[in-house]
Parts: C-alpha cells; structure tokens; sequence
DNA sequence: TTGTACGCGTTATCAC
DNA sequence: GTGATAACGCGTACAA
C-alpha cells in the first residue's frame, strides 16, 4: 500500500477523521499517494473496528408496490441524511422468508431494522425484543406495547371509509380484501367495517366479502363474483388501490358505470389513484412521512437510550380523500 | 464469548462454513453454545476476511418510479439466488448525487454496481473503467463499447412509438419529453421520433416538442401548452407514462376526447398504464427482465474472466402495446 | 478431527 | 504531530 510509500499507517486514519489533526504537509502527501493507488476507504473493516457499520435494513413484503416504494423512499433519505445507507429486501408477505431475511439483515451488521411483518405478535418481532435489537414497525400495528411502531390505525381507516359510505346512504357494502393470512392490515381495516356496520345497525353479511391475492387481476375477478350476487351491493370498499382499479376494471367489463351503478373506495391513495376515470376516492395512508418517522424512530432506538416508549407508538392520521368514485345511493335502490 | 465458554475458537469457522468436517458430537456443542449466547455471524468480517462482501449495489434514479422499482425486484431477486444482498441509492436525476453515491457505494465494498446514469460517457462510468470495478449499465446506453450494457434501444423505440402513429394516419405529432438533460434516454426517445418524421418526409416542427420534468402535473401542463398550438397535434408521444397519464389527464381537463380528439402514445407500459381510461398504448420496456439480466451479467464480470464484450450489451426488445389511447387520424383534420 | 497463529483494513490508545 | 500496536470477528494455512 502507497501508505506506507510515502510515510506513516495510522496517520492516513487521522487523515481520514480528523484531517485538521494532520500537519498540513503529510496531509497532502497523503492525499497524493491515496489517489496514485486509486485507494477506496473499505467502510466494513471501519465498521468492524467502531462496531458500527452505519446501515440500517429495511424489510417490505415488495418494492414494486407503490405504498412500499414511497415508503421505502422515506426511510432511505432520512437515513442517508444520518449518512446511514440501507439494505432492502422484499418477502413477499412470506413469512418464512420474512423470519430469514431478518437474520440476513442482522449477520450483515445492520443497527436496525424497519421492518413491516403480518404477524407483529410473531416470533421475529418476539426475537427481536428479546436480544433488544433495534427496530421498528411500519404498517401492521403490535399490540406489544414495547415496540416501537410508525403507521396508521387500520381499524379506523376500515371504519373512516365505511362511515363516509354510510354518510352517503349506502348499506350493501362490499368488502374486497387482500387475504387475512396473508395481511393483519387487511384484517384490521375489515374490523374498521365490521364495526362501523354494527354501529349503524347494518346486519353484518359474509356473502359481501371475498379475500383475494394482491393483484389488480384478482381484484377485476373478485369484483365480479361479489356483483353476481342476488343483491349486489352498491358500494364496495377495497382493501388497497391495486384492488380497486382491478375492481373498477372489472365493473367497466360489466357495462356498469362507476360511481352511478356502485360506488368504490379504496385504501392507501397511492398516486396513480388520482389519473384514473373516475379518479379513485381513498383511504389515505402517508407512506413517505411513515417511513422517515419510522426512521427517525428507529435512530432513536439504535444508542438505546431508554425513551419512553409512548414516543415511539406513532399514529398518522388516515383521510379519507374524496374523488369521483363514490355518489350518493340513489332512491329506490 | 461462548465460542471458548465449551471448547474451540476456529473450530466455530469450520462448524459454520464445513459443517460435515466436525465431528458430529463437537459440532452439537458449538451449536448449543452459539444459541446460549445468541450469536449471529458476522458477514462484515468475514468478508473483510474473505475480501467478498457478498453485496452489489443498484444505482437509480428514483425508487417510486415504478419502471425502476420493477427493474430493482430483478436485480434483488437474482441477487438473492446468489445469497447476494444489495443495497440500492436513489440519485433524483442529479449527477453530483450519482457520483458521490457510487462512492459510497465502493467504500461499502460491494463487488458490483448496476448502474443507471444519464450519462454512460461521463466521468463516472470513466472512472469505473479504468478501476476495473465491475459494472453493468442499465437504461442508458453507453457508447464506449468496453461497458456492459443491458437495456433497450431508445432510438428504436422512439421510432416505433412514431411509425405506429405515423401508420396510423397521423403527421402532426408533438412529443412531451422528459428534459433531456435529465435524462438521455428521453433524449433518444425524442431522436427516434425525429429520425421517424424524416424518414416519412414530415418536417419536424419544435413548437412541438416539450421537455419538462418527471411528474403527472407536468405532463398535464405540458399537454395544454401544446394543444393551445394554432394548429395543434393529433397525435402525441410521451417519453414514459408517467408523463402520458398527465397528458391523459388535462386532455379531459380541456374537454378533449382520447383518442377521438387526440391519441396518446407512452413509453415504459408501467402496470398502471392498462388501468387508466382510455387504457394507454405504450412502448414495452421489459423492466424486471432488465434488472434480472443485468445481474446476471454482473455476476459474470466480477470474477473478471475475460468474457466476450459482445455478450455484455444485451437489447432487449421493445414493443408497442396496443391498447386504446391511439386511433387512425379522422379524414378532414 | 481440532487448535495456533496470522492477516484482512480500520480505529483507538498510548507512547514518542 | 506522528508512529507502534492491540483490538474487531472471521477465514485459512499449518501444525498437532
């Protein structure tokens, strides 16, 4: 190595972090024979002597969805502000892989992990707590009131679109719904429209909901199994966007008119939402603010001081934004 | 640590990396040991150790575009086969960004980068040259034959989008282009149209042409400056969809009719694009089949044998898919 | 089959 | 200001 070349080994670390530290002279001589060998600074061997290896992972179940990507981007620019990169790997809501990837995640030194599971009660959160390695939840809400978690209330969220449904003199609501097993979020915004039905006195009919895979395909068939019913409903809430446009797809299919025959509302308001016709009303979930606030959480965690926890247990607010397709239900329906 | 809480100390390597070349009762005990205390490997050392950091790095632009995020689930799904993890930064179109990131990005040790630049001939890929650093392009299309490449061609596909519309019946054909300083591929989208005209002996006209920046609400802008020509396009061309679902969009704003009024043509076929109303036409990028290729390539330039340059530029095929948001020009306009 | 000892590229702690 | 030198946690001969 050119270090030695010249001078000195220990010296070219000062260099590196404290070049004020450095007489003038040997600094630039340094800094000469650094690019003579085109040296690279090997951040890992840095990371392997201060025990901090400046990376975070984060865990999503994929990229490819427009609420993880936006979130996503959230986590990387408040990290790399922190001068933190991150590691992202998708699981595709598997949770096997979900249970190797953290392992992955931790083998590779991350300081922390934001990390969105369905099952936040599971042996991977548990693990986690009990090594006290830092981390925190996005999306899916843990009843476990030590771990941190950045998202929205899902149960309101269900509730909210429901309400607005109601308000609009719906009562045949349909649910569309990304399957229960394979998302606790899902669930929950089912339990926001199990409730709010109850509150309204609205008898609660099985035959109104189908759990389906996420795709905008499954959400085209679903939508038209749901209207094959001897009552349709008039009004169908979607558990996310991808399942609304395929649903809004399928009722086009049908020659139904949106939002004249069946008014649809949908969950996360990704973008693409708005450009739609008619552009989609929807459960808004600000996934770029989650994924920075989870972050700074998270950078909170990681020197561990004790914060109280209630810091750590962040509620956005969902909204409900209105577009184009709800209406009022028309009389005598 | 525990490791010499039973007995060995390299002993745990081989129990790690030779499993079968312990003795099976030994073996247990490392494992018992490993578990009391909670040991997770340390890949950052053993890397440092081995000089395989087993990570690659992904270089695009922005992860919310969902044409980058497509091609980032190939590049991580292929990676992961190779137990490879990547870590993937975001550059917003800046080239400073892109610079300073690719050294992060080394400093991180990963053995490759996939790597998404406005400009293949500039500094940077320059510079990875003449390091040797193991890199493939994705995108944008490099001159210097030495640099691997996976992509499409973008002059083509620009030509493809136009001769459709020129087959079409159409002769007035604007073009909303990302700023091509932004973006060179924009650019060769925009080189493609031009060659197109002439090709067919339509004058290229520059009042035209837009260039403005990546987003809905530009395209929507954009499609009213051009409509607002004295004698405005039938037919228009959007360097990706993004900018199309604008234009679709403050069409219907003005009134006009897709395609009745005007066609519209986008580039990339992002998912969302056959969910829109009219459902857009649009120039195929095959975005997963990009990233997944371009690691595969990667993977075979990091153990540096020296493999035949010309498998290292691989163009996929674009295609224009039809689908509604184009029509034959009306007689009489 | 298992242990010793060195090296990987840094940082950190002392001396000089 | 600068230079030895011991970690950091792991691979890998080489020896036992």
């Amino acid at each position: 190595m050119a270090k030695k070349a010249k001078v000195s080994i220990a010296t070219v670390s000062r260099v590196i972090n404290h070049p004020d530290r450095v007489k003038e002279e040997t600094r630039r001589k340094i800094y000469k024979a650094m690019n003579a060998c085109n040296y690279v600074y090997n951040a890992l061997a840095g990371g392997l002597s201060t025990k901090r290896s400046h990376a975070i992972g984060i865990l999503i179940p994929n990229i490819t969805n427009p609420i993880f990507s936006e979130s996503t981007r959230g986590v990387q620019d408040f990290a790399g502000e922190k001068g933190y990169y991150v590691i992202s790997v998708n699981t595709d809501y598997v949770y096997e892989k979900e249970k190797k990837l953290v392992n992955v995640l931790r083998e590779r030194q991350v300081e922390g992990i934001v990390l969105t599971t369905n099952k936040p009660e599971g042996e991977i959160v548990e693990r986690l707590v009990k090594d006290r390695f830092p981390f925190v939840l996005t999306y899916s809400f843990p009843r476990n009131p030590k771990v941190a978690f950045v998202g929205v209330d899902n149960i309101q969220g269900g509730n909210k679109a429901i309400e607005y449904l109601i308000g609009l003199g719906h009562r045949r609501i349909g649910m569309i719904a990304l399957s229960f097993s394979l998302s606790d979020r899902s669930y929950h915004r089912w339990l926001g429209y199990k409730r709010c039905l109850k509150k309204y006195g609205i008898p609660y009919n099985p035959d109104l909901i189908i759990q389906t895979e996420y795709t905008f395909e499954k959400g085209k068939e679903a939508i038209k199994l749901l209207m094959r019913n001897p009552d349709p409903p008039t009004a169908i809430f979607c558990s996310n966007d991808i399942l609304a446009l395929g649903a809004m797809n399928g009722l086009s299919d049908m020659g139904k008119m949106i939002p004249e025959d069946v008014s649809i509302i949908g969950f996360d308001d990704i973008p693409f939402s708005k450009f739609v016709k008619p552009p989609l009303t929807s459960v808004r979930q600000p996934a770029y603010d989650m994924g920075w606030k989870a972050t700074e959480v998270l950078f909170e965690l990681i020197p561990k001081k004790r914060v109280h926890h209630s810091k750590h247990r962040i509620l956005l607010d969902t909204e409900v934004v209105v577009r184009q397709s709800c209406m009022p239900l028309k009389r005598g329906k």
